[in-house]
DNA sequence: TTGCGTGCAAAGGTTTTGCATGGCA
DNA sequence: TGCCATGCAAAACCTTTGCACGCAA
């Protein structure tokens, strides 16, 4: 096990991110929030920063659009296995929707019982057509 | 409507994704194909007519990793009102399955009705940890 | 002949990495 | 002091694009 140093740069990007508990960002907006605050803290960090919290499990990480950026979420204490929340991607509109719904829970355990496959929802985003996007056309 | 040509690239392509009907494949597995078997189609070229197979409705492009490359699945004449397949990534050991359930077309239908969201079966993913690596544990 | 398709290379964007330096414990 | 963390810039990747040329119809 490595030792952690609470390094200024680590405080502030954890406060940006509880901040915004359970949103998504992108790496590039956090760099950017933190330019126009004056916070110096280089896109490399925040990349090694987050990729840490991924493995310790208190960010998850979601590759959300075709276009190439990562999108990261914090989800610092909240046990895995208590979220029912899931993401819904409008490939229109590109809003991302964060739905609670238990129907989604059983078909996690649906899944589980009858494929053997354990959905990890920290990771998981369904791509489809909103409601708004839907009228519209 | 613009025309199409029907060159030997397209054809090459066409044939490749059709032998694979179904599987998911990169880029870069195409090329590297092609390349072996000493078919020359240029990088370019593949993506431009991936890009136009997923406009038509006769592939499927996933973002499937936390890796930015793309995956493509030839679809062909199949409805996509009418798949109900989806897939399941293993986060462990990356390996990808199709599942077909109906299970997934109820959540499907539910969505849609409770939350006015349509899913796209042939854009969307889900995360988790499959059952061989589960017992690994 | 017309104009779409292709190849090449350059450009664009995101993420990773090597290395010297800085800073926590 | 001992190491981990950081910054910077370069590198590594994937994907897109501009342009001239090739080729199907």
């Amino acid at each position: 096990m490595k030792k952690e140093y609470l390094t200024k740069q680590n405080e502030a990007l954890l406060t940006y991110l509880k901040k915004r508990h359970g949103k998504h960002v992108t790496v590039k907006e956090i760099c950017d929030d933190f330019h126009v605050r004056g916070i110096d803290v280089s896109q490399a960090t925040v990349y090694r920063r987050l990729e840490r919290l991924v493995e310790e499990g208190s960010a998850a990480k979601y590759i959300v659009d075709g276009n190439t950026s990562a999108c990261f979420a914090y989800i610092g204490e909240e046990k895995v296995e208590e979220m029912n929340t899931f993401h819904c991607k409008c490939v229109k509109c590109g809003k991302l929707y964060h739905i609670q719904c238990d129907e989604f829970t059983k078909i996690e355990k649906h899944l589980l019982k009858e494929h053997g496959f354990a959905i990890d929802p920290t990771r998981t985003v369904l791509y489809g057509v909103c409601k708004a996007c839907a009228k519209k056309k």
